[in-house]
DNA sequence: AGCATTGATGACTACGTAGTCATTTGTCAA
DNA sequence: TTGACAAATGACTACGTAGTCATCAATGCT
């Protein structure tokens, strides 16, 4: 079922059919209407395929994310809902080991996607570079990695650090431990300075463990780790809200009390942060003006420049840092 | 870049190129490397849009959603990961409102998409019976409701709540309540039957509350009113586990003990129900099982004719139901 | 040597649409 | 009434690819 089936149809030309689709102001409203009736009595829906084909613009936005952890899955999300508002189509990448993303671009580049938002933070700048020098625009989104090579959004994760950790020093947090995602990641690294410089500050150490991943089981190994080695410190900042879980977990399984003996803090402001079984005090990251401010770069009218754009979080104060005795703990567990 | 501009630079004609990237064996190997190494430098890509019009096949699936809900996302990273392993790609059309429904489906017509996967349980019957009528290949994603409409892949709900109920009343469980999602979709009812059933079974009757939706905040609100209620039950059984989570919450911040004065069952097997700080006892879905089957139907040699393929999922036991007194608590909150 | 067979390649065209340009029709003012 | 002009429509073509068919060279066989 073709435009030119329709137009037989109706004793019209395929021209005017095309036409009462994709700008019917310039069609007569009788035709319009012909055409119309006609189109749905033979149920024809116009060609995307073709229609992308001789019009060099495919409504379709490529995603490049990692395939697995609640962050992606929630920025994600985001993403689908606001690119439909725009009428957009979101075409999904995903990949579970960063040396597949070569694969993941070259399919990628076969689909002449109007855009890509490269979301990951286990791509190196190099790579990064390299699939910007491509003329497709491209966003990197919270990549610190990113900056200056291509254009980027990302949360401020340097002064959402800094904040977390003042917070946590004002509640009388003396010895502090971080515990990270992975090391050789640029969202990573930057955090770690915020924390590390911020505790600085206040005459604070913060010595630094890798937990090797993203995910929960991560956060609870190296939280584990940390309750055998003894030695607690006041507070555990953990680099994501996933990993804090894990965190939270192993140290209430052990029977560490959080907050009482040693207070969390996460990093995303993940929805379950938010649940009254965690009530994770963390920073949220305002997912839906990052990814606005996303599609606003690829989808604006001039082509996106390597623009920089950081965005600040909003502190989250949940019960895992509700240690010092002016704050009434809204909750215990017993 | 085109193929041409590639034929032109090698010295060969456009047809050669193409073969030689679409049947390379069709092209003599010193051909073919000079083929390559031209398009390499020349950085020619193949049009996957150009080749979609000519071949009529776009190897691209389309996935319709709900954009909410922890369970729906972990089905989508099943999917995404599964096709990219058979070099198609996943095309992503999420909706937060049932009423966006024919909007999707309207602009998903127009890519000519190879097939659709419609994953969502507030779909009506009669709406799936229209779109099962196009010719369009498709598959339903755990909606009972699709039944002798369109090809369709389940767990198997009865089943499971079944096996879940008969745990429960092995535990000891006397009184039971349920607490459901959406009442009008096929799912929940489908999942009370079967709890309703078994536990009619032993006797014991399963009073049914709607929580008026299938995310944290839904169960925890019915849970609390519950207990706002008095009269707690023995266990409580709940259609899903995000809303399970919620009730646990809910129960835990009034002062019920899980599950040592309430039992708590879910449904689904999300990765958070495996961490500890929930640890609940709940029916696995088997998700990469369910979603192989989705793609072999769809990408199957034939037309997928309307089979029902029902699956069955796996019990998991977790700290939730661990009352009775034989079972040794692993570890309590206080 | 002559002929059939196979492999490699080229010329050509269709896929379904939208934009360009030309043509026709209707409207208004001189 | 007629020229000027705008609106509506049609004919035509290009977008980039892959499949069909034809062509040509090389090989094997009698």
């Amino acid at each position: 079922m073709t435009s030119t089936d329709v137009a037989a149809h109706v004793g019209v030309s395929q021209a005017t059919v095309a036409r009462a689709f994709s700008s019917p102001e310039k069609v007569a409203p009788a035709t319009r209407k012909r055409v119309e009736a006609a189109a749905a009595e033979l149920g024809y829906v116009p060609n995307a395929i073709a229609r992308s084909l001789k019009s060099q613009r495919t409504n379709i936005i490529a995603a490049v994310v990692p395939s697995v952890g609640e962050y992606w899955q929630s920025v994600l999300t985001a993403f689908s809902k606001q690119l439909a508002d725009r009428r957009q189509q979101l075409l999904l990448f995903s990949f579970s080991d960063p040396a597949q993303l070569e694969d993941v671009l070259t399919s990628l580049a076969q689909y002449r996607v109007d855009g890509v938002i490269l979301a990951s933070a286990s791509i190196d700048a190099g790579r990064l570079a390299r699939v910007g020098s491509q003329q497709l625009p491209l966003v990197a989104f919270n990549q610190p990695a990113a900056s200056g090579l291509v254009p980027s959004v990302s949360v401020d994760n340097d002064l959402g650090m800094r904040r977390l950790a003042a917070h946590v020093v004002e509640n009388g947090a003396r010895r502090v431990a971080y515990i990270g995602g992975v090391a050789a990641t640029s969202t990573d690294q930057t955090r770690y300075r915020g924390a590390a410089q911020a505790l600085a500050q206040a005459g604070i150490a913060c010595p630094y463990t890798e937990s090797g991943g993203w995910a929960y089981e991560h956060g609870y190994g190296a939280a584990r780790e940390l309750v055998e080695l003894g030695e607690l410190p006041d507070a555990i900042m953990v680099a994501g809200d996933e990993l804090a879980f894990g965190v939270i977990d192993a140290l209430e399984d052990r029977g560490v009390s959080v907050p009482t003996e040693v207070m969390v803090t996460g990093f995303d402001g993940l929805p379950q942060a938010s649940w009254a079984g965690y009530d994770l005090t963390t920073l949220t990251q305002p997912v839906e003006l990052l990814v606005e401010q996303a599609i606003a770069l690829l989808l604006g009218p001039s082509e996106p420049e390597p623009a920089d754009i950081v965005v600040a979080g909003e502190l989250r104060l949940g019960r895992t840092t509700k240690s010092s005795s002016i704050f009434e703990s809204r909750k215990d567990h017993g």
